[in-house]
DNA sequence: GCGCGATTAATGTGATCACAATGGGGAGGT
DNA sequence: ACCTCCCCATTGTGATCACATTAATCGCGC
């Protein structure tokens, strides 16, 4: 409710895109066309369990799509979601989306209201504060980590992505720079193998990504600059004291950018 | 599975034993109590929604009960859990447990294995690392922003805990000194009004009770020594630096004791 | 016309059932 | 005595229903 004054103002119409889940539920949504599902035997055909790998359930293909739809924008800040709404949007029953939405509620991707209403949470200037404190303690550390397991092919994956990044921003392609720029971080990140550390800053990725979309949305992406390079050079170098610093360099631009755009420019 | 190994060694007789849950759910188990539930009309008496401050649900109470008993030690790191082992313990429906127990997987308080078995995850000596990492990197500096917001009466109840936490510590109450300790570090960290961070530091400590409670329970606490002196004499003078130096060295020692005992001495 | 109250719709929560898959234990064979 | 295979108990998952509560909407009185 109180966070809907951020999307006050007039606003792009990516607010519902579904972002990149390919979730095929072909054969679940003829058992739901009809207009009031009996449950008397259409509960037959259950558990297709979709095997694109491994055995995936259902809530944890909603939970990826969702994920992702936050981490990139698919949602405004302070939009609400409901069980039954995404349900429907996703062909599945409300079970599966109360797990993932309440599992989003606990990694602080989405909040829950004292009415038990669901929504993205709107971002404060506190909280903001906290995302940069912390981001700018934990992914340098991450990256240095990860830099003695980072051969030549993981730099080419890695500056595959930045070159990624650079197409997305040149075009406007905004969620396909936020794909990108998430891409080439976590490419480092995933290097360190510290799985305790990589979680807590996922969680503040979630928590930021809402926001940074809408600053992305309103001023474009074309006046940004990155640090990804420097932070490659580094790689290449094995300069600890470089790579930390191009990533912590990379952070404070980045999300210089988001808070002067948001929260100083007012509306 | 891998875990269990983690116990193999003889044990103290605390493992299930129900540590600060005071659930009032009277009125449902008079329903549980036939050994088969039918669901024909026993479902009237729902929803009495015990209102000991505010409404609260079941799967949040459930969820509390929980929390504290992994926060505690109430678990063994490695053993397993189970949803409807839960519920008959608790007198719930394994529904609340589901979720309770999502959320507590989605905070690293409990571990979903790939054959979908739910286990208090065992420690590993990186995950350790991680945690103390985290732990003298995010506490220090919740410490300090809480220190403007400390007055005379938030030190006397900061003492209190610190005495708490000594008197446990001199009868062997390990269960009592771990929830005194926990109070004393938390009543501090409130202070911050950084909830953002204080997330991040809470999923820490639910990832090292039970095991912090396995090293206690070995070795017990006499030869715990704390910081804890140190940090309220940097409050009453309003010392930062020494402040956050205090916190330091207290997560120091205090994980160092346990590293010591646990993962040094082997068996 | 315009607030204001009662009715209705919608939402989260809890319970129960059905099902797939894993795991453990016992029987049978070597 | 040990290994192997099969069967059954147990577990998590998904669906559906019922309910309490909150939000929305319509209608009535001023």
């Amino acid at each position: 409710m109180i966070g809907l004054l951020y999307c006050a103002a007039a606003f792009e119409p990516y607010l519902l895109e579904v972002a990149t889940k390919s979730m095929s539920h072909s054969e679940r949504t003829e058992t739901r066309k009809a207009t009031t599902p009996r449950r008397s035997a259409a509960a037959l055909k259950r558990m297709p369990q979709r095997l694109g790998d491994i055995a995936l359930t259902t809530h944890e293909s909603v939970y990826r799509g969702l994920r992702n739809r936050i981490l990139f924008g698919g949602f405004l800040p302070g939009s609400a979601v409901t069980l039954r709404g995404l349900a429907e949007d996703m062909g599945v029953s409300p079970m599966p989306i109360r797990e993932a939405v309440r599992r989003l509620i606990a990694e602080r991707a989405l909040k829950m209201m004292d009415n038990r209403r669901v929504l993205i949470p709107p971002m404060t200037e506190e909280a903001f504060e906290q995302i940069i404190f912390s981001r700018k303690t934990l992914e340098p550390e991450l990256a240095s980590r990860a830099m003695d397991r980072i051969g030549p092919a993981e730099i080419k994956a890695i500056s595959t992505h930045d070159r990624a990044v650079d197409r997305a921003m040149a075009i406007g392609d905004v969620e396909g720079y936020m794909q990108a720029n998430y891409r080439f971080h976590f490419a480092i990140y995933e290097r360190a193998r510290a799985d305790t550390l990589l979680a807590l800053v996922e969680s503040i990725w979630l928590q930021f990504g809402p926001f940074m979309r809408m600053a992305y949305g309103r001023w474009g992406t074309s006046s940004l600059e990155d640090q990804h390079q420097a932070a490659i050079a580094a790689l290449e170098r094995k300069d600890r004291k470089a790579l930390k610093a191009a990533i912590a360099a990379d952070i404070s631009q980045g999300m210089n950018f988001i808070g002067e755009g948001i929260l100083k420019r007012s509306s």
